[in-house]
RNA sequence: GCCCGUGUGGCGGAAUGGUAGACGCUACAGACUUAAAAUCUGUUGUCCUUAAGGAUGUGUGGGUUCGAGUCCCUUCACGGGCACCA
């Protein structure tokens, strides 16, 4: 006899969730494996930097990983899908500093307590691959790879531009900076050139250009970021003759605006002004200040554009005029040549420039408008110009260049944004840099088999500076070239430098593996078939990963050209946000509703302004904790609700009744497999095939809920293929709603209903593996619905019998009428014009037009 | 400033150019219960109407089309990225 619903216990997740996550472990269900005759499928979630606890950021991206790759595990792929750490960086250092904690302890015991986290997620990690950059093994082998690439010409030495915090004595991130100071020690940062490696990623400019147009798995934001980011430009460099004995060379995308030049301008890092100022100490003075700003970002907007005439003059190439040339703080010397000639009818910093100190605009270019507006930025026709007048400036820049080139005084040039990788980093808590210095040689690489350079763990964090330049014997060694003393490098790598290869370390599984990238299993598993992450890697870690497989594959390491086929990036977590009036953040626990309806600070009374849907943050004390969910309501509720309701791509809106409804479905469909056991339901009655089954069913609502069901599957299979698992929620819902109309026949029809169930199960189980598992087991089936396939449905049962058709006059809808899929033309006409609203609309008027689309629509046009 | 993206009920969001609002949340109602909770079943864009029914409706204004949330143009708002890049 059945069970009555409403009897039935709700799920009691706490053990099922527990022994479950056991057994896959224990059977090796997720140990990614290349003997099997399947195609390989790479799964990858951007590995976490391990700062102590998952969040609830951490959890979308997981469950959006891990249902990927149960799907495709039931699809019949070999997945591979690993997980690791990010694990060296500041933070650590930070909390050495803070807490007195060693980086290294510090580290490795978030990772435990992270790792225990991700397994009560139930995520279907290959645990066998894990591992972190910190490991000595991984950062070993990421030595020998920066001296692959050093050997290969990818690695330089050069003077950069750093901020520099004078009392820390170390080098800030741009982060870092804040209003020009240093954040830990406020201190006003300096600008300072040091000497630092370089990763020669311009070498790769154009194939990193280019080769974007092939990423067709990659959001097109994704792609239009990384190719502003390499921001290719074109144009022409200009010579131009000076009063003095040197020339100066400019760089222009617009040589068409040359007759309007007035001045030139001059970077103060030009080495020209650093010349100039030996002499010119109005010069040497502006340098100075200039130097003394922060190199970031938000220092130079705010910045004012000033300059100092240099004395200097320049002929015009065709007008032979003098043209001044000015020092501009508003030119960057990193980009094109250093120098540019100012038209300041058509450029707005030239404009501005101009208005600043005077200096003629002469326009030359007519606008398309009319407007007499300067600066005039657009297309037009060119004025006042000699033999470029009345050209558009698209061929006046052709024109201009062939001219300049025939001259001998300019070259068609194309400039790049990309600058070469800083990977220097004045730290302790990262990768050595395997090299030393040598009084004798200079700078020396170290041989493979001096490696790996371990980082010393006895260091202190009581003196500003980095560790390891204090320490007292670790940078002591000899040159491996003369043997005579020498001392280590002591910058460490850019994390960054770790998390572009990692991907390729996961497809190996033997830790003491040396050749870890020169045997086969890089190339079976490369590339990742799907990467998902957040977008706020888009360019940095996205482009550096793209650089490492094209540079590990000159060294001779790989052969991937493209790391990532498919790209996912999800949207952050967000939450409602309160605060008391003097602006402090308050915890959703401390607000409650009054008799009003308004919101108040529980304690005290106090009035509460309720601020939008904001990311979480601790400061702003809207975080939810995933451990608490999961301990309220198990991780089937938590990873169902977290892809339910918005598309993965969007920001999500987190929401206490939204959880809630997750853990009403969850026990919803709990009660629907117990309801099912009691009704014999399961493994047993599977053996009919469908056809049998349905021919012998006789109840036209069974037959249907079987037909309807087919058509789940459909969509089901459709949005998970799209990763919409929002969509994937609707339909699993909108299935086991139908079910539950038709409960009281499961007993009666036990065979059909044994085969949706059967089928539900399987199609659920991505999301919500545990529940899934646990009623597979009770219903009676084989082994694990994990390691089960996925189902297939009847195209034939998929095809609505009756379809509920609209009919319109003159694209109004005035009603329905229930036909077949293949009813004859002429009768639907007929039909239609029958239903009463149809009839009144119509009558005593002429039919212009029928418009009948099969299986659609059918519109009378009057 | 430049480049993207997004605007649909009270809310999150569905909708190959073809019945707008699937599914969920909230709210309300019915059943069950001594009662409440839970559960099951409904209703829920707005306006008019006792009802049947009608009108209206996807940020704004226009266009293409038999038919537009969807395509094109215009404009506004919000979000994101880049930003002295010559």
């Amino acid at each position: 006899m059945s069970v009555k619903i409403s009897d039935i216990d709700s799920y009691c997740f706490s053990e099922v969730e527990g022994h479950w996550q056991r057994q896959w472990l224990e059977r090796g269900a997720f140990r990614a494996s290349t003997g099997e005759n399947k195609p390989k499928y790479y799964v990858l979630e951007m590995f976490p930097y391990p700062s102590g606890k998952i969040h609830i950021g951490h959890v979308r991206n997981y469950t959006i990983g891990d249902i990927v790759a149960r799907y495709r595990t039931a699809c019949g792929f070999a997945v591979l899908h690993p997980i690791g750490w990010d694990a060296f960086g500041l933070p650590a250092e930070n909390a050495a500093l803070k807490q007195g904690v060693h980086p290294k302890d510090w580290t490795y015991s978030n990772i435990e307590t992270m790792k225990k986290q991700q397994q009560a997620l139930g995520l279907s990690y290959d645990w066998e691959r894990e591992f972190a950059t910190c490991d000595e093994q991984y950062y070993g082998f990421q030595q020998k790879i920066f001296l692959a690439l050093y050997h290969n010409g990818l690695v330089c030495r050069k003077e950069a531009e750093v901020n520099w915090d004078p009392v820390d004595h170390c080098v800030l991130a741009n982060e870092q900076v804040i209003d020009g100071c240093g954040w830990r020690s406020g201190a006003l940062v300096e600008k300072r050139t040091l000497f630092q490696w370089f990763l020669r990623i311009t070498e790769f400019v154009d194939e990193l250009l280019s080769e974007i147009d092939n990423l067709d798995g990659w959001p097109d934001k994704v792609k239009i970021m990384q190719r502003n980011w390499i921001g290719r430009s074109e144009g022409c460099s200009i010579t131009f003759k000076t009063n003095t004995q040197e020339d100066v060379e400019v760089f222009s995308t617009r040589p068409d605006t040359i007759f309007g030049a007035t001045f030139l301008a001059i970077s103060p890092d030009h080495p020209m002004v650093q010349k100039l100022a030996k002499t010119n100490e109005e010069i040497a003075k502006f340098v100075e200040e200039f130097r003394k700003g922060s190199v970031a970002q938000e220092v130079l907007d705010k910045q004012e554009k000033t300059g100092v005439y240099t004395g200097i003059n320049v002929y015009h190439p065709f007008t032979n005029r003098e043209l001044p040339v000015y020092v501009a703080n508003f030119v960057l010397m990193n980009y094109g040549t250093g120098a540019v000639f100012a038209t300041p009818a058509h450029d707005r910093r030239d404009f501005e420039f101009a208005q600043k100190y005077n200096l003629p605009v002469e326009r030359v270019v007519a606008s398309s408008d009319g407007s007499n507006e300067l600066p005039y930025v657009n297309d037009g026709v060119l004025v006042n110009s000699d033999f470029l007048n009345g050209l558009k400036v698209e061929e006046a820049k052709n024109v201009i260049i062939q001219r300049l080139c025939d001259i001998g005084c300019g070259k068609r040039r194309v400039f790049f944004k990309l600058m070469d990788w800083g990977v220097s980093r004045q730290r302790y808590w990262g990768c050595p840099i395997p090299m030393v210095h040598c009084v004798k040689c200079g700078i020396v690489p170290l041989e493979e088999k001096d490696l790996p350079v371990y980082l010393p763990y006895d260091v202190t964090f009581d003196r500003p500076g980095n560790p390891l330049d204090s320490h007292p014997t670790w940078k002591h060694t000899q040159c491996p070239m003369c043997g005579a003393a020498a001392v280590r490098e002591t910058d460490t790598l850019d994390t960054f430098f770790d998390s572009s290869w990692y991907f390729l370390r996961f497809c190996v599984n033997d830790h003491t593996n040396n050749n870890l990238l020169e045997n086969g299993d890089v190339a079976h598993w490369m590339c990742v078939d799907q990467y998902i992450g957040g977008v706020e890697h888009a360019i940095l870690h996205l482009l550096y990963a793209r650089f490492f497989s094209k540079a590990l594959t000159k060294c001779g390491f790989v052969n991937v050209s493209e790391p990532f086929a498919n790209l996912f990036t999800q949207g952050m977590v967000s939450s409602p946000t309160y605060r008391k009036e003097n602006g402090d953040w308050l915890f959703p626990e401390e607000v409650r509703r009054n008799a009003v309806g308004e919101h108040e600070v529980v304690a005290t009374g106090e009035k509460v302004f309720v601020g939008g849907m904001e990311k979480m943050s601790k400061s702003k004390k809207n975080i939810v904790d995933p451990d608490e969910i999961i301990k309220k309501y198990g991780a089937d509720t938590l990873r169902l609700f977290i892809v339910s309701d918005t598309p993965p791509e969007r920001d999500f809106p987190w929401s206490d009744e939204g959880l809630e409804g997750c853990w009403r479905f969850i026990n919803r469909i709990w009660r629907l497999f117990v309801h099912a056991k009691s009704c014999q339901v399961g493994a047993g009655n599977c053996g009919d095939g469908a056809v049998i089954l349905l021919a012998n069913c006789g109840d036209e609502a069974v037959v249907q809920l079987y037909k309807n069901f087919q058509r789940t599957i459909k969509n089901v299979t459709e949005a998970l293929e799209e990763k919409t698992m929002n969509r994937v929620v609707a339909y699993l819902r909108d299935g086991v709603n139908s079910m539950y109309l038709q409960l009281d026949k499961m007993e009666i029809h036990r065979g059909i209903f044994s085969l949706i169930i059967r089928d539900l199960i399987r199609l659920m189980a991505p999301i919500v593996p545990h529940i899934c598992e646990e009623a597979w087991r009770m219903l009676g089936f084989e082994g694990l619905v994990y390691n089960n396939t996925w189902p297939s449905y009847e195209k034939e049962y998929v095809r609505v019998s009756i379809i509920d058709f609209p009919i319109q006059v003159n694209g109004k809808l005035r009603g329905t009428i229930d036909i077949a899929p293949d009813e004859d033309e002429e009768k639907i006409f007929e039909r239609a014009l029958a239903v009463p609203a149809v009839q009144n609309i119509v009558s005593g008027k002429v039919i212009k037009k029928k418009i009948f689309v099969r299986g659609k629509i059918l519109n009378f046009v009057l």
